[in-house]
DNA sequence: ATTCTGACGTGGG
DNA sequence: CCCCACGCCAGAA
């Protein structure tokens, strides 16, 4: 295991806090890992997270609300699916109300 | 070593 | 809002 394994192990620890139903952007991660400039990384984590099911890489999205990485996945929509089957209305790739439903772990997770 | 590519984000126009 | 250029950094060729 080497030191990236760490900043993986992170990503996956936000990512499974996310609740259901809510959603969060790369870039929100990554800064609240404090690597703000490393967005790129954490797809790149969700990317290696296929061997780990707890890790629900459907509710990561772009700072847009896109569902720019649902060509990663199995089937064609299998992403949308994900999404639509815990309440988020997604059209065109697109989540709608994207600020109603977005978790941001600085808000949500209490930090002072 | 060098170049290119990305599940990204920001800033300018 | 959209489009474009740039910064970012790990991995592949």
């Amino acid at each position: 295991m080497s030191k990236s394994d760490n900043f993986f192990e992170k990503v996956y620890e936000v990512a499974k806090l996310i609740p259901y139903g809510r959603v969060t952007s790369y870039g929100a991660i990554a800064k609240y890992l404090g690597a703000a400039r490393s967005a790129r990384m954490v797809g790149w984590a969700m990317n290696a997270s296929h061997s780990i099911p707890e890790i629900p890489a459907h509710r990561v999205v772009n700072r847009k609300g896109l569902l720019t990485g649902k060509f990663h996945f199995d089937g064609t929509n299998l992403m949308q699916q994900l999404l639509e089957n815990e309440g988020i209305v997604v059209k065109e790739n697109q989540i709608q109300h994207f600020e109603t439903v977005f978790w941001d772990p600085f808000t949500e997770l209490n930090i002072k």
